[in-house]
DNA sequence: TATACTTCGTGTAGAAATAACAATAACTAC
DNA sequence: GTAGTTATTGTTATTTCTACACGAAGTATA
C-alpha cells in the first residue's frame, strides 16, 4: 500500500435501503433532496466524514434525510464504478436496514421529503440506486432464510401469522400454514406470551416475542436457522 | 447526498485475501513492501485510483505487488474504523480471491517480496489485515457450502478425492467418502473425464473437470447446490 | 511372478427432515 | 343464535441424510 500518493481522491459515500414491513407490502424509505441531478428520488446516504466510521455516517445521514434512528443496519456492498456518478468519481458503502414501520413512526419524513414507497411499485432512481435496491433485495431473500433477521421486520410482540407473512412477502411465495409454525416453533427462538391481540373481529391469536438471549447464545456456536 | 462537500476525504484503498490450495493446506498470499509500519507482512492492496473501479484496481495490485493475475476474485467487505490505518484515515475496500497452486505458478513472488503461508500459521498482519482474513475465511467457509467456488481452488481436471480433500481444509471436518461422492455427482456438475491420473504409486483414480455451462445454467435459475 | 501395499470405487438400511393435506375451535358481528 | 372469520392442531408418504466396510485395481519390490 502506498502511502506516499498524490493523486485526486475519489469521493467516499453511504447509501441505506430501509426496509419496512407493515399488514399490506415490503416497503422502502426514498428521500428527494435536492441535490440529487433530475429531483429523482433516491436512497438515503450523503458523504463520510473523516473522524467517522461507515456505520456512524449511514446512521447520521438516516437521521438527517429521514428523521429515523436506531434501527436494525448491515453493510451490503459497495459500488465503484467509474461512471456511476455522472457529476464526479464517487465510491458508496451500501447499507441495508429494517424496521417495523407500526412502531417506527417516521414522524419527520413527510416534512423533509422523505417517504415509503411498496418495493414493486418504486419510481427510477438517481445514480445507480435501483442497483443497489436489487442488491439488497436478493441480500435480504437470502439472509432471511438462515439468519432470524427478519424478526426486526415486526413489532416486538408478534402473532405467527404475522409472521409467517413477513415471510411470505419477502420470498415472495406462499407457505404451508402448519409446516411453517411447526418449523418456527422448532427453533426455540420464539417465546409464547400470555397475551393474545386485541381488537380483531374475530378468534384472537397467541402473541409470541423474539428470544434474543437464546439466539445470541446458538449463534455464538454457530447455528443455523431455517424456515 | 450533499455534492457541495469541502471537507477532507477518507483515503479508499483495496485489499485482497487471497487463498490457495496445495496437497497439504490452504495457504494465503502475502506481502512485505517498504511502506508498512514495521516491516509488517501485508495484504496485496493500494489505493484506489480516480478512473478505476474497484475490481480493476484489486487486480492492477495483485498483479503488481504479487504477479498473480487473472484468478476469481470477489468484495468481500469494506472496512472503515477511523483508527485502523494509524497514520492518516483510509477505508479500504477488500476482495477475497482463490487460486490453485498447481498450476499458477507465482513466479514473480519471491523477487517482490511476496510468500504463501499457511492459513493455521500466519504472522501478525498490519493494519486490521489479520481481521480482514479472519471475515475472509468465515465467508468462504460459509460460501462454499451452497455456491461451487472451491473450483477454483483446484487444477481444471481433478479427482474426486481432490475435491474431497479441498471441501475438508476449508470445512475443517472430515466427510464421509461414500456420501460425499454421491452426492458431488448428484450436483451435476462434475463431467466425467475419460482420464486417470498420472504416475501415482497404486490404482490412479478418474478425473473430472467442473461444468460450467451447467453452473450457468443452474445458477440462473438461483438454484442451490450443498455439500 | 508372487506378495505386500496403497488408494479407488461402490450399496444399504435406519433415522431424520420435509411436504402435502383439512377439520374443529374460538371469537366477533349482526 | 347464526353467519363469518381466523386460530390451532396431527398424520402419513416421500425425500434426504447418516453411518458404515470390503473387494478391485494398480504399483513397488523381494
Amino acid at each position: 500500500m502506498s502511502h506516499t500518493y498524490h493523486y485526486p481522491r475519489p469521493g467516499l459515500t453511504v447509501d441505506v435501503v430501509v426496509f419496512g414491513l407493515d399488514e399490506d407490502d415490503l416497503k422502502l424509505l426514498l428521500v428527494r433532496g435536492g441535490e440529487t441531478p433530475q429531483r429523482r428520488w433516491s436512497l438515503p446516504g450523503g458523504f463520510v466524514r473523516i473522524d467517522e466510521s461507515l456505520e456512524a455516517a449511514a446512521r447520521r445521514e438516516l437521521v438527517d434525510e429521514t428523521g429515523v434512528s436506531d434501527i436494525f443496519i448491515e453493510q451490503l456492498y459497495t459500488f465503484g464504478r467509474v461512471d456511476r456518478d455522472s457529476r464526479e468519481r464517487v465510491v458508496t458503502v451500501s447499507y441495508y436496514g429494517l424496521v417495523n414501520l407500526s412502531e417506527h413512526t417516521v414522524t419527520a419524513a413527510e416534512s423533509k421529503d422523505a417517504a415509503w414507497f411498496a418495493i414493486d411499485d418504486m419510481p427510477t432512481l438517481a445514480f445507480d440506486h435501483n442497483e443497489i435496491v436489487e442488491v439488497a433485495t436478493a441480500r435480504l431473500r437470502g439472509k432471511v432464510r438462515y439468519q432470524p433477521i427478519g424478526f426486526e421486520l415486526l413489532p416486538q410482540k408478534f402473532t405467527l401469522t404475522q409472521l409467517q407473512r413477513m415471510y411470505e412477502k419477502i420470498l415472495e411465495r406462499s407457505l404451508d400454514k402448519r409446516n411453517f409454525r411447526k418449523k418456527a416453533l422448532a427453533t426455540g427462538l420464539l417465546i409464547e406470551l400470555d397475551e393474545v391481540e386485541q381488537d380483531v373481529a374475530h378468534r384472537a391469536a397467541r402473541l409470541y416475542r423474539f428470544d434474543e438471549r437464546t439466539y445470541r447464545q446458538l449463534a455464538a456456536e454457530g447455528t443455523y436457522f431455517e424456515v
